[in-house]
DNA sequence: CTCGTGACTCCCC
DNA sequence: AGGGGAGCCACGA
C-alpha cells in the first residue's frame, strides 16, 4: 500500500482493518504503531466508531485490544454480536476473549 | 472557536 | 507486581 499523506488517520486505519484476511484479527495498537502513531491507538478505536457509517464495509469484529478482549463489543448492537461474527469465522470466544489470540493475530505491517 | 472525551497503550512509581 | 498518569488525533457540543 502507499503511504500517502493526503490519507487521515482515519483512512489509514479504515484501509489497514479491511485488508485484514478471513478468520484473522488485530490490535489497535498494532495498527497504530503500523500507520506512524503507536500512542494514537485510541482514535482506532475512535475510528472504528464510525466505521459502521463509512463504506465499504470495515470488518471491525476483527479490531480487539492488546489482550485478545472485544473491548468494543457494546457498539456492535449492545449483544454478543462481535463474538458471533468472530465465531462464524472459526475464532473462539469465551467470555469475551479470543481464544488463542496470538494464533489468530494479523500483523497489519504485511500490508507495507 | 474552545473544551472535553473516546472501542488504547506505554512508562514511571 | 499493581496502580496511576500522560500521549496521541479527530469529532461533537
Amino acid at each position: 500500500m502507499k503511504n500517502s499523506k493526503d490519507e487521515s488517520f482515519f483512512e489509514k486505519v479504515y484501509d489497514v482493518v479491511r485488508q485484514i484476511p478471513y478468520g484473522k484479527v488485530t490490535s489497535y495498537g498494532a495498527i497504530a504503531r503500523c500507520i506512524g502513531s503507536p500512542q494514537a491507538s485510541r482514535m482506532v478505536g475512535w475510528a472504528m466508531n464510525g466505521s459502521h457509517t463509512i463504506k465499504p464495509y470495515v470488518p471491525a469484529h476483527r479490531v480487539v485490544n492488546r489482550n485478545g478482549m472485544l473491548t468494543g463489543k457494546v457498539h456492535f448492537g449492545g449483544r454478543d454480536t462481535m463474538q458471533e461474527l468472530l465465531k462464524a469465522e472459526g475464532i473462539e470466544v469465551i467470555e469475551d476473549k479470543i481464544v488463542n489470540f496470538k494464533a489468530h493475530f494479523w500483523d497489519p505491517m504485511s500490508i507495507y
